[in-house]
DNA sequence: CGCGGGTTTGATGATGCTCAAGCCCGGTGG
DNA sequence: CCACCGGGCTTGAGCATCATCAAACCCGCG
């Protein structure tokens, strides 16, 4: 199993040697090159993917046409629409790669199938459920309580390395405000520093 | 075991009735009168409820001191702050009742120990927390995508009895509006109808 | 070298906040 | 039973933040 997988695995759970071998088999390497997508709106989204490699992120176009990013994934980050995974209903995100990406896949059956085999994974799942859950909830009260420029600050101290690699309309985009108003609040960073 | 909790779990797995009986035995029945607390800020959150009866919130008080209503849990939602519960560290939310509550509390020991004994309760939390994860997305795009306006529309449309049930500042303070900015809202929105 | 996407800059305007005052209503004490 | 108190809701005026629209600029890439 892959080395970035194991660790993210390991942070949560204490899987045997032999565990980890049986939850390999249950994955699908995939290479993504920039640009290209792996998921689009409408269809249904057949897996959970892992980035090992790269930086994807999902998106979603609102009724009035604009473009709202709602997770950057990095190296060592999951990535899906849970609600399309789970229930089999077409999607409404779009995800793509920022950067060219490998990825492991696991299809909705593989996951099945290897939650039975090796139940350790159920409460790895659950707790990375959770996790998200808590980041997920942060981020709306962040929205609810942070002004324009906040945000901006909050994100660069806790993701630096997410602001470096991402184009700036897209950050601006995740944190729910115009790319001229991110230029302007850069700019007036860059007065005071 | 209560059936408003047996309903609320067999929505996601099976259980057969052993295991629903083994299951009660980790849970603690309390009864918590209105604008009662069950969690403070400071403290750490022991327990994971479940609401049978009654109306639950939690929130948070920022840097600036103003309040930030991040959940509403009426019957069969389960309410805690996640974080603390998972870490220990102290929490930085409130949990009160806004209407006098009947809860089924699990402490951290007591899940551990009904995790071990019904696995399929482990696969019952994962997607709990998943199907929590996906509001908690849709929220969080909500605040992005749509004006005050739109978004008071759409928690109406979504949780009628909560709009109904909950005074209206705590409904302003959850779509991170004042209440003024509501007050107005509604009586636009009185004057279209 | 020129094209084009992304970023910057400027001017204007809308949405929602702040502060202040009045109102409505339910609960409490006389 | 009534008077009063207080919290929550409403209303108004002025203001801050951020969006919109338009134009210029920058720079990597074909």
């Amino acid at each position: 199993m892959s080395q970035v997988l194991f660790n993210s695995i390991q942070q949560k759970v204490q899987l045997s040697e032999i565990e980890m071998e049986q939850c390999r088999g249950f994955f699908l390497a995939k290479k993504l090159p920039k640009k290209h997508y792996l998921l689009r709106a409408g269809e249904v989204c057949a897996y959970i993917a892992f980035v090992e490699q790269g930086l994807l992120r999902s998106y979603t176009i609102d009724a009035k046409g604009n473009e709202h990013v709602l997770q950057f994934a990095p190296e060592g980050w999951w990535i899906s629409d849970n609600y399309s995974f789970l229930t089999g209903e077409p999607s409404s995100y779009f995800i793509d790669a920022l950067e060219r990406a490998e990825l492991l896949l696991l299809k909705c059956r593989a996951m099945e199938e290897m939650l039975q085999k090796v139940p350790k994974m159920e409460r790895f799942f659950r707790l990375l459920m959770q996790n998200n859950l808590i980041a997920q909830q942060r981020r709306t009260l962040g929205t609810l309580s942070f002004s324009a420029e906040e945000r901006y600050i909050r994100l660069l101290n806790q993701y630096p390395e997410i602001v470096q690699r991402a184009p700036q309309h897209l950050i601006a985009s995740y944190l729910g405000i115009t790319p001229e108003t991110l230029s302007r609040i850069r700019k007036k960073i860059a007065s005071r520093a």
